[in-house]
DNA sequence: TTGGTGTGCTAAATCGTTTTAGGCTAACCA
DNA sequence: TGGTTAGCCTAAAACGATTTAGCACACCAA
């Protein structure tokens, strides 16, 4: 059961490859084709089932119609969603998404964009560690479109698509200090990139605002690779040992972790101690007492990216590197 | 800064092409390349840092070293949490993964299939829904391995992992009858699917064995693709009309909204409420009480699928299908 | 000398498209 | 009458690899 080529067609018809070809690039008008031809043509093609070999297609034209995405976890819920949003989105415009995670191991990241380009993906969307910063110059050179996202590289010079994650954090903090919380700590991660940086730089900045000395010890900073086991025993270590009445998470896994922490210890999240997380989750909504967070709006986030990738695929041109940041939303609960 | 080519390496190794193929390929010694031509040719491969183009190769092999995943929504965590073994799991195996969402669309689904098939993807790993049997006959004709997962098409005789739906219910329903449960209920999909019956089998078998009537009033059908504030909805109207202590969740989506049901009227789960989730979910540990819930062995299912997979690939003929039932875990919480 | 067997390498076909450059006919115009 | 144009279509090159078939030489045995 071989499949159909095109040269199948062209004999069936009785008209050349190339004829076939046109009609179905719809340069028949444009060629001059008869409309009897056209006709003739795609009524065979219709009957036959015959597809392009999209192989063929990308060799002779070195596109492909594909988009990749590199993210860090696919099994993480914010980069899930994502996903599927910019899955969507791109499937509406004829583009389909390929996507890997690279858990934020360099060498996986450099292997996947050798991967995507060696299949010749007509775009990167890329949610960036650091060490990748050359193999991603090395695409920008060669004329690919690469948008960041969630993260950035600032050595590197493309287009960025994040949220506020600075004033995410800023107003976070200071409703725990409206609040009248005084012993706020911090939980974040030692993966070295902006965002998490601009959360940390967030948190500092409400404190010294407001005449709140930033104390080292109320900073956990946890390592990305770690047991959950490790990380909730730290989290419980720093809540037993030190006096705090509010904890901001930088990330929701993170946050989970806490949560179950909290657990163990029979601390109580309620007037005299409270809790944000910075994305939102299921887990959140349901928890008793219901925690607030930080939502990043996904659905903005996908449109701008796709909104980014479709304009610079479709100029010639190189365009000039943008950066947008998209405002989060803090959900206070309870 | 075009990409170089096969025929680039030759040149610069004033050698042919087909040599700088066979050592490309390991076939060197078979071909009987002297060490010295090997030699010469590996290094300057190693300095330019050519890639093959993998397109070209496809074209040519016919196969792409790629294995197409198609599921229901990489948003949902049961499936983003396979996909992510698999794809560890392949990519040890020197094969990627691609994947899509079918959102239970059946027309979606058949282009997802038309496109792996014109991308030539050697093999397929589907999460079915019924409407593609046709579509999936036709990859087998072709000779194409295909592995269905989480649910099977009876009509389609193909391989097929999956966990023991009907016992994992039976189990559940079992438990709830030693609790001291007698009205019981069980929250399920309309969607058409065997995994989906099979629960609803083991719930109904159970029932029987412990005799106690089925009664079809406390079987609630959700439309799958709903609103949840409309499924939510419904799972209250159940809870406060009838007399149920104990609710059996066909999905952890289902439970989700389920517990954000409970939350609303403000009923607790109990000595005499008990629930149990198909599937966990971070947020079931995290809840108070902790939420029971039947767990997939997805590690097992994610490896039993790629072994399959890669048996079909590696032997020509075509082997003849198999089934693999994987047992459940039921984890009973607080 | 002849024929056979390795050894070391390569020319050319092939995969299925797209696209450039141009061929052929008939019609039209001066 | 001859030249131009328009309309309709196609031959062949190209994309970058793999693979088949086979060339040229050396060596050895009979």
């Amino acid at each position: 059961m071989k499949s159909l080529s095109i040269k199948d067609i062209a004999v069936k018809a009785n008209v050349s490859i190339t004829t076939v070809s046109f009609i179905i690039n719809g340069k028949a008008k444009e060629k001059s084709i008869s409309e009897a031809v056209i006709e003739k043509v795609k009524k065979i093609i219709e009957e036959s089932g015959y597809k392009p070999n999209q192989i063929a297609r990308s060799l002779r034209t070195g596109n492909s119609n594909i988009i990749g995405l590199i993210i860090e976890d696919i099994s993480n819920s914010f980069f899930s969603r994502i996903a599927r949003l910019i899955e969507d989105k791109a499937y509406k415009r004829g583009y389909k998404i390929i996507y890997s995670s690279t858990e934020n191991n360099v060498d996986k990241a450099k292997e996947l964009i050798n991967l995507f380009k060696s299949r010749k993906v007509d775009a990167y969307i890329i949610s960036p560690i650091k060490g990748i910063e050359e193999d991603v110059q090395m695409l920008l050179d060669d004329g690919n479109p690469v948008i960041f996202f969630d993260r950035n590289l600032p050595d590197v010079d493309t287009s960025y698509v994040g949220a506020d994650h600075f004033n995410a954090s800023y107003q976070s903090i200071q409703s725990f200090i409206d609040q009248g919380k005084k012993n706020i700590a911090l939980v974040t991660t030692d993966i070295n990139v902006a965002q998490i940086t601009e959360r940390h730089d967030g948190y500092k900045k409400a404190l010294e605002d407001n005449g709140i000395a930033y104390d080292d010890d109320l900073v956990l900073k946890i390592h990305f690779n770690q047991e959950e086991n490790e990380t909730i025993a730290q989290i419980k270590s720093l809540l037993e040992n030190k006096k705090v009445d509010a904890v901001l998470f930088v990330t929701n896994y993170l946050a989970i972790s806490g949560l179950k922490a909290l657990k163990q210890i029979d601390k109580k999240i309620g007037d005299d101690f409270a809790v944000i997380a910075y994305d939102d989750h299921e887990a959140f909504e349901l928890h008793t007492p219901r925690i607030s967070a930080i939502q990043q709006p996904l659905e903005e986030i996908a449109e701008a990216i796709i909104k980014l990738i479709l304009n610079r695929l479709s100029s010639k041109g190189k365009l000039p590197a943008e950066e947008l940041i998209i405002p989060t939303r803090l959900v206070l609960r309870d």
